[in-house]
DNA sequence: ACCTGAACACCGTTCAAGT
DNA sequence: ACCTGAACACCGTTCAAGT
């Protein structure tokens, strides 16, 4: 194979630019070294010269977009600024669903590593902000924390389910699933189909931030 | 080899029996095919006559765990009930930490498969006994279930990495690390790292489902 | 210092053959 | 109907060899 030019000379960037391209048109199955190594016109041993393993080029692809999500510039009320974060992870996510699942293996792996402090950080500096006791600023921010990406990794999975379906047509058919439901095993879900034939994902999901604003402001008052 | 007697016949129960014990030993990746027809005194062939694929042995083996966890006797107020089934989710994730991980994989694959319907049920049919508007019961449920599923994935990794570590050392050790953090950087983790030197998992996990029940019913009152 | 590419160990899955 | 076990395609990773 020619000489590398100074341009498409390898970096750990640019590999795991190529890695997240791959994980966004296929999801987390997309990414193999075969197909990497394909794009990147290289062999396996050139992406181990810039890269541990997969894992850390996996860590490392999440931590770029988490980063990104995670810089709001301060210029608002803490529940607003909580809000605005809040929603930007929510949408990185939608934009890249892998990286739902990406975030719980690498918390299982290691739950203090480079992401969660930064997340909890982020977060946590609003609460703190928010004029409640400090001995609830831990509990508040993890329920945020955890609301945030379980109720964005739902929507991730719906987006993803959706992907190519005609999404009014989809949800009015699960509501129809769930109304048909056996009422004696499953009557709240039965109950709250008709809600979601119309509801809007990002609404809905502020509306769930909110509660939970709600209760760390409520809680901090007795 | 041998006839199988009916004592040791091979079923679908027995083989995700089997599974569930090679995960709790050594996590998803002591889990293959190769150490699962070792433990079986089998071949491939056999599992796979019982069992789809990896994917489906992974859904029962995390079925059966969560729906013994559902299993709560319907003896208390809403929210002693929903705090009963938090804490079994909770120590079902700390007994079985790949359960963790599972369900975000499994949750990726089919959001509104078999696990999660189940539990957004067995939440919801609390939340709905409140007495709070029918219009927030979605949100409150979500929040729920996303809070318990994150706050045991977390608790479930600090198990992990607490394996055969002393524990009051251990978080000795990262509390003092967090206080030596560069305070531009980590302002707040280095306020909370105080509490985390003596807090209790259980306990705190529980201050956070009352913080969302004190959402929700303050949210539903205006 | 950086890259090549063949080779290795291991994985999930298949399937013709047995009982 | 249920099980056996060799074989297959594919994966992450290594490493001697090149420039």
């Amino acid at each position: 194979m020619a000489q590398r030019t100074r341009e498409d000379a390898l970096s750990r960037e640019r590999i795991v630019e190529a890695a997240v391209e791959l994980l966004d048109a296929a999801g987390e199955r997309g990414l193999t070294f075969r197909t990497l190594t394909e794009r990147l016109a290289t062999g396996p041993g050139a992406i181990y010269w810039h890269v541990a393993n997969k894992a850390e080029l996996l860590d490392a692809a999440t931590d770029s977009l988490i980063s990104d999500a995670l810089a709001v510039d301060p210029t608002g009320s803490p529940e607003e600024e909580i809000r605005v974060l809040a929603l930007g992870l929510f949408e990185a996510i939608a934009r890249h669903p892998w990286l739902s699942t990406q975030l719980a293996v690498q918390l299982s792996r290691s739950p203090w590593g480079s992401v969660t402090p930064r997340i909890f950080e982020s977060i946590g500096q609003r609460v703190s902000a928010l004029g409640v006791p400090e001995a609830t600023w831990f509990t508040a921010t993890s329920a945020l924390a955890h609301y945030i990406f379980g109720a964005a990794g739902q929507n991730a999975a719906n987006v993803r389910v959706l992907d190519g379906v005609d999404r009014a047509e989809f949800l009015h058919a699960a509501a129809s699933a769930w109304e048909d439901l056996d009422s004696g095993e499953f009557p709240f879900m039965k109950s709250i189909a008709g809600q979601v034939r119309e509801h809007d994902d990002r609404e809905q999901f502020l509306t769930g931030i909110d509660l939970i604003l709600t209760g760390i402001t409520a809680q901090g008052r007795d």
